[in-house]
DNA sequence: ACCAAGAATGGTAGCGCTACCATTCTCTTT
DNA sequence: AAAGAGAATGGTAGCGCTACCATTCTTGGT
């Protein structure tokens, strides 16, 4: 079987059509340089009778700028991902960029040749999650005459750009609330955290805010798998059984403390009276829930758009805090 | 401010650097041809050396073959879209092919802007949602010499390549599924379907199969907007509100659904003997509630997976319908 | 030692565009 | 009417690769 790409109708095809020259179509096409009004007409009205497309890939390696935007994401099933790229390729698409991506199913080796692969089409940035990455990557990032930024997290050393927000910050405040709430007996239930390195990054600073507050984790339950609901509710049921006086339970995700919270319904345990819950992202979901989520909330869309901004308005290297939002909610 | 794109390290350096030609460099790096191996041992130590990374750009316009797939998608926020990409990008990265996406927000207008704009890089094929497209779309794909698909609907006329379930039969087989339990005061909560023609395909099929059946739908709650757990929730109140004595309600999709289900939860109203909900898509999620989904579950990932399978292997154009499969679930 | 036949290599013409420069065609301005 | 400024246009050299062809080296067979 054969391969055969696109009509072959080239500028020069247009250019002999509306009887000038090549570079005067492509300065009616890129409204670039001058050119007469009856002029622009004739080579609108050939591209048009053509069904001429112009050819980015060649346009591309004449003038150096690929206007394309890497996105080399863990996982597109985590709607935290998916909430990244809606809100940059919103902004991308408003500046005749575009957004190419791969999936690393959080594994920094995938990462580095994934982003090998990318680098390869000149990107004009390569978006990455979070500051963990191999020194592979790292180093054709740096040889890499292309922006990069770093997502989602603000904890660390970044290469270029970064934006996002603490998660060291977040796992400290959800400890924070959960003491100040009363809560002595805590317990966690989360997903791979050699994976998820803000996760991990949560995780360790719940901790240390807990201890520090006298009242250390009693107990943790971590699925060596990907944050799901279902993992949640397993993940609570297996904690509940082993450690059945719990009186609050913070977990890596809301789509984990979902799950948990199923658990409670469908034992009856009630929330947060019996025992309280307390999740991390804010989902819409968490929001609609009977009782609406003990949560964080962080600025996944405004992550994507102000990452894709500084892109497009090339600014130089910085780190953007965007913060999060701690919200009360009735399930802690 | 300036930009400027990726080290200078060209092909014609490497070869320099390893005192060879420039088409025995391309022949090692492609691993096509053939060439001594101290030949290539000297080409890999010079790319290693100077960290050349080859420039696809001036490779797919030499070559005339991108490798690359485009996906002109509705909504990134719409789990079914992401499981599609998801199934799709695994297998396009094993086959060396890039995905490329932009998102329409359900608008025909905005698609065949993007489609326009993705034919500039030439893709090997362009992965559209349904079958419904504006004449300038449908006009562009068949002009350009790339491969289309359509998914995630079989229910028309294909333009090329097509891959997914009928959405008619899934309708139909809810409202059979729904008579046959025994309800008969059935009522509908959907999200916009002129939007998602793909959900106004199900309503229709129920609608006419309740009439069929005798039981023909008694109210039903549209919301003008994307299809959302929040909306989901509201359209069952206010449904209720209305006619306050269903014994079933068909929901666009298990988003929907969950709303309608977290609003019997925080109501009281039991499930199913009060109210039956039944939605579609089978999410995940929809097996972790308390009770789980009586839903139907399509094949989304493998939708992703087949689509992608097709198109790397350039196979003739055909429709493949990949069924789906009903839950009876707990909640109808 | 000589000759195919094939392996290994190099040279180079494009791929379709854009950037740059040269040229031609208006108009004012004096 | 001549000159100059600027608008409008065309020609063409690459961008960095790959495809193709030509050439040069190895072989093994006789």
């Amino acid at each position: 079987m054969d391969f055969k790409y696109q009509s072959a109708v080239t500028l020069a095809q247009v250019a002999e059509a509306a009887g000038v020259g090549e570079s005067t179509v492509s300065r009616v096409l890129r409204n670039h340089g001058s050119f007469s009004g009856k002029t622009r007409d004739r080579v609108i009205a050939a591209v048009e009778r053509l069904g001429y497309v112009p050819n980015r890939i060649a346009g591309t390696l004449a003038s150096a700028g690929s206007r394309l935007v890497a996105f080399v994401i863990p996982s597109l099933s985590n709607i935290v991902f998916a909430d990244v790229l809606r809100g940059a390729s919103a902004i991308l698409e408003a500046n005749q960029h575009q957004a190419v991506f791969a999936v690393t199913d959080y594994d920094p080796q995938r990462e580095e040749a994934l982003v090998a692969s990318m680098l390869a089409w000149r990107p004009t940035a390569v978006m990455l999650a979070g500051y963990e990455h191999t020194q592979g990557t790292v180093k054709m990032l740096r040889a890499a005459n292309c922006r990069s930024v770093e997502l989602l997290d603000v904890d660390g050393t970044a290469l270029d750009l970064a934006v996002g927000f603490s998660n060291r910050a977040a796992g400290h405040e959800s400890a924070q609330f959960l003491l100040k709430r009363g809560y002595r007996r805590i317990g966690y239930v989360g997903h791979d955290l050699n994976r998820d390195t803000r996760a991990g990054k949560r995780f360790s600073s719940f901790c240390e805010t807990l201890s520090a507050g006298g009242a250390p984790l009693v107990d943790c339950e971590i699925h060596a798998a990907a944050s799901s609901v279902e993992n949640g509710r397993l993940g609570l049921e297996q904690l509940l059984t082993r450690t059945p006086d719990l009186d609050a339970v913070y977990f890596s995700n809301d789509d984990m403390a979902l799950g948990g919270y199923f658990h409670c319904l469908a034992r009856g345990i009630s929330i947060p009276s019996q025992l309280a819950i307390f999740g991390y992202n804010g989902l819409d979901i968490g929001r609609v829930t009977p009782q609406p989520f003990s949560t964080i909330r962080t600025p996944r869309v405004a992550t994507g758009q102000v990452a894709a901004k500084l892109v497009v308005d090339n600014a130089p290297p910085q780190v953007v805090d965007l913060g999060f939002q701690l919200i009360e909610g009735a399930t802690a």
